[in-house]
DNA sequence: ACCCTACCCTGAACACTGTTCACTGAACAC
DNA sequence: GTGTTCAGTGAACAGTGTTCAGGGTAGGGT
């Protein structure tokens, strides 16, 4: 057994019921060993999720880049792509963000959108700021996705069949990217 | 003592030591009271999680929404309270936009910003995704904000002297909006 | 063959967490 | 006076992440 393994099973749980319930414990039995084993794997389940999180970004869609679109194709496909992959696993989105947030994985989105940006004519300063205002609008918007269904799931809240509005905000901001570009910055 | 002493000392509590450390336990000892009295006054922890991210908005600033300026600026403005208002407190972000996730609180600043934004010309349609795209920026932000300072504070993570970009990104996104505005929508 | 080291893992504990529940004590209305 | 309501007690419950001394077991060097 080695952290891939363990990695691969903490995604099988976590597909199967969700973050509250991927203990160490569970994921331990789920193994066939002690939860303390584990830790002879990771440091801590921080570190853990660290690995669940660049993994659930691994395993998600990635469009080839091709250059024949334009910039703005590229950057909403990239988007897509990344709300695809945190869609995936039930509350996918929380463990990506945060660790993100805690600079404990997930840094490969930001540096394509960085990089994507920068071809596009953004500038140097502004690039790094526009990547991270598209991050945060994929993972705010994913978070709440999966937080209202599975509120709705455990019936909290009435099913008010919200429309999915992703597209029409992600829109906004590479507008807001395109009159950046536009007007020389 | 009733639900206002609660959320106060609770907001005390947050303030002094984040909100890892805020446990019913400590709080009850803060109030002088055993923790299971709390359950007198909030069904569990986070129906007073709700409540506190309430009290945090509400004492955030609120900028009186004079009509001379256009809604670009009351638009910012709206944004920079909210930030302020959520930097207030350690972790602060981080419990107001959970709550507002889960529906448990923290809906004023939506209901503020799809106004302005519906005063402002948008669609009845557009205007709700809108508001939560910069929501979602203003809240990513902060809570990115948030754990890098605790990192830091940690020393987990070296001091890398980012400058603050919020204005860079908020800028982006009501450009966006307002790219929208110019062209009927 | 022997020893030694490294490594994975066990089993039990530790110090916590949020939450529940039977019960006490006091205030208040009738 | 009696009954009801309400805040608060103290102990327990069922969990959590994490630690630690020790048990095997494989492999390499002599």
């Amino acid at each position: 057994m080695d952290r891939r393994d363990v990695v691969d099973k903490a995604l099988e749980v976590l597909g199967a019921v969700g973050l509250p319930d991927l203990t160490m414990r569970r994921l331990g039995t789920e193994l066939g060993v002690q939860q303390s084993a584990l830790y002879h794997h990771f440091a801590n389940k921080q570190a853990l999720l660290g690995a669940v999180a660049d993994e659930i970004l691994a395993r998600g869609p990635q469009s080839a880049s091709v250059a024949e679109i334009g910039w703005e194709e590229r950057v909403r496909a990239c988007c897509r792509d990344l709300r695809t992959a945190v869609l995936a696993y039930p509350d996918g989105a929380d463990v990506v963000s945060s660790m993100f947030a805690f600079g404990l994985g997930g840094a490969a989105p930001f540096c394509s959108l960085e990089g994507l940006l920068g071809e596009a004519g953004l500038t140097p300063e502004v690039a790094p700021a526009a990547a991270r205002t598209l991050l945060h609008y994929v993972y705010g918007h994913a978070v709440s996705q999966q937080a209202r269904e599975q509120a709705l799931r455990l019936g909290a809240i009435p099913d008010d069949g919200a429309a999915d509005d992703f597209e029409v905000g992600l829109q906004l901001v590479v507008d807001g990217i395109r009159a950046r570009l536009g007007r020389g910055q």
